[in-house]
DNA sequence: TGTTGTGAAGTCGTTCACAGCT
DNA sequence: AGCTGTGAACGACTTCACAACA
């Protein structure tokens, strides 16, 4: 068993486990070999054997790993048994589907504060489902009084970094970054990038030169 | 100048450069050296030399590259100067927010039909702004009578490979995935992984290792 | 026997360092 | 003199192959 320097492509791969782990689980599958699990997720068997090594050893040799018992350790090791607490900057079109997007209380991510420059023109429902939107200026007090440990951006780019200093300096240390533009941040700052238009880009690379090798 | 095998995240660096281009253009810089272009992206030089060398000898030695020169090359390589037509299957939250993200126009993408299970149910505004929602078995006619060549999923999971084979069915070849699940598609078709949900967990698995080392 | 855990080998992408142009 | 283009060195991640062990 290792410590230290997990690489990122491990950790993108943890959540593929769990996640197979899980209808593993439901089709009341009891134990599973890591040549199975590589077949379910297009990968090596080696892969999954080194990837799981470096959080320690889960498997029983000569039969296979037992499923409940992996899903919870890797759920664990990915931090998804408790909640973060989220603010969102940015209620324009992609920031009010954000709000509206499930799969972040499924993870764990609950959005306890909304902002944007314009309040008044966001576009979310104003029913009591979603936290009221406020200014950009109100960022550090409401952040610092809910305890808001990370923040989603969902400005434009050119609004981004500014955005990002507010948030850093309120405190939060994890940033979701949907603008197209790459943030400087202090290095206690964790962020992940998540570029629709650079994901656009490469389609459209891969599909130009489909018919001129 | 090579061929073959373009490294992937040689590609995604691409739409980075196209960007910053866009940008020293527009602030009316004429000439750019691989070291003050690095800079900007926050890569090394060599890095963006390799990459470029990928598809021809753009520079000019003992000077740099003329910007606005290299940015139509490199739009021109990224396929960003057609348009593409494009499905999205899936109107819930997120497809319907899809539908009004600007994000897809600017990259000439364009969004001319939406499939749903439910298509009376969905949520996209229902003036003429936006295409009407049809039924999932609508699929084969609609795409090949109106010629779209690119498919968005925003299905749930459970649905995914099924719209996927019904999409390359009716001769989509490129598909830009919102469920968490590896599609299995044939090997002519291009597919795009964006997975929120990993991203939210990768992000967990880094937030919570901060204070335990 | 069957499957894990892991050192060693292999592959792929990044960085270095310099020859070659302008 | 300055900067690109590129072979060679390096480093990181992946795969192999096998010893360890239930």
């Amino acid at each position: 068993m290792k410590r230290l320097k997990i690489p990122d492509a491990t950790v993108r791969r943890l959540s593929d486990y769990a996640r197979m782990l899980d209808q593993l689980d439901e089709e009341g599958i009891r134990i599973v070999s890591s040549d199975t699990l590589a077949s379910r997720c297009g990968l090596n068997p080696a892969q999954i054997r080194k990837d799981l090594a470096y959080f320690g050893e889960f498997g029983v040799r000569g039969v296979g790993y037992r499923v409940r018992e992996l899903k919870e350790n890797l759920k664990g090791i990915l931090g998804v048994t408790h909640t973060w607490r989220v603010a969102l900057a940015g209620a324009g079109n992609l920031g009010s589907a954000l709000v509206a997007y499930r799969g972040f209380l499924t993870h764990g991510f609950i959005i306890h504060a909304v902002f944007d420059k314009y309040p008044e023109r966001a576009k979310l429902p104003r029913n009591g489902r979603f936290p009221k939107v406020l200014g950009l200026d109100r960022i550090k007090t409401e952040i610092r009084r809910r305890g808001i440990q990370i923040g989603i951006i969902a400005v434009p780019a050119e609004a981004a970094q500014g955005v990002a200093e507010r948030l850093v300096g309120a405190g939060i240390f994890g940033i979701l970054n949907f603008a197209p533009v790459r943030l400087r941040v202090p290095k206690h700052v964790k962020v992940k990038n998540v570029d629709l238009g650079s994901e656009l880009e490469s389609l459209s690379f891969f599909l130009s030169k489909r018919d001129t090798p």
